[in-house]
DNA sequence: TTTCTTATTGAAAAACGTTTTCAATAATTA
DNA sequence: TAATTATTGAAAACGTTTTTCAATAAGAAA
């Protein structure tokens, strides 16, 4: 997966390759830290000046849509957005530094299965973040 | 725990009872849904006609930081409050009705462990939500 | 390539949710 | 009861997001 495969699949959804875009793309891509859209903006137009904050909050529109980034929640806000994890993945985020990684294997079977008995429910999804002090950030 | 119990509350930390407290008080204690501003606001203005929204916005602001309730984040926004568990608790939602329960007994003591190995973080909380469809919104 | 169509653009304005300001009011204390 | 001062709602300010719109540029067609 690289920002040009982004592109692409922009392009495959019948969405025009722009100099906007690609500077959006190419910020956000990669990023190892939830941008907002205003951090996108800043960083977006050191790539490409003419960029306007409106395009940014259109080209995350698309981007998210295409399930390419998804929002990140934290205790600060909820602004915020990221390349998306493949497959079943949660967010794991450093309250230090603000670097987001991604981890699976949770097994939430056993705990869904039986809040589903105490409640009633039918349980469709989940949410998992875990937050901690990342390697860097502890020492 | 009992609704004049949060008023006491307050009371307890220096601030005063007042009849738009009780209002915006009475209004989201015990809703079994999560109250946008607006909603309290809409809700609360049938028991105090006078209430402004900006007092809404700084008695939910209060009952936050005495976690007395809490924030619901949700695809939709993350923006509404409901009365806050005690102890541990996580949250369930009902995707057709919004109707809100908390649930315990989650242990993710052994996935965190892996995955502070894994990664080298230090972790320090977690977020967990289900969504599903209650036994009403079931049938 | 050149032409044509129309999606995309940025600027400006509007809309929106939230916060700040402020003088009047009302809850608590003395 | 009088004095103090936290709280109030209205209005204004604020920051973010959305809408509007005419100009532009991407991609298709020739
Ligand atoms: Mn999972
Ligand atoms: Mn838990
Ligand atoms: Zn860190
Ligand atoms: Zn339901």
């Amino acid at each position: 997966m690289t920002a040009e495969h982004w592109l692409e699949q922009l392009h495959d959804h019948g969405y025009r390759i722009t100099a906007a875009r690609r500077a959006v793309v190419d910020t956000i891509f990669g990023a190892t830290h939830a941008l907002t859209p205003i951090q996108v903006y800043d960083a977006a137009r050191k790539k490409y000046r003419a960029l306007g904050l409106v395009t940014v909050y259109r080209t995350l529109e698309k981007l998210e849509e295409l399930h390419l980034i998804q929002r990140v929640h934290q205790p600060m806000g909820c602004q915020a957005f990221i390349a998306a994890g493949v497959g079943h993945q949660h967010l794991l985020l450093c309250q230090q530094c603000g670097q987001v990684e991604f981890f699976e294997g949770d097994d939430l079977e056993a705990l869904t299965k039986s809040i589903a008995k105490k409640t009633g429910y039918q349980i469709k999804e989940h949410w998992l973040q875990l937050f901690g002090l990342c390697a860097n950030c502890r020492a």
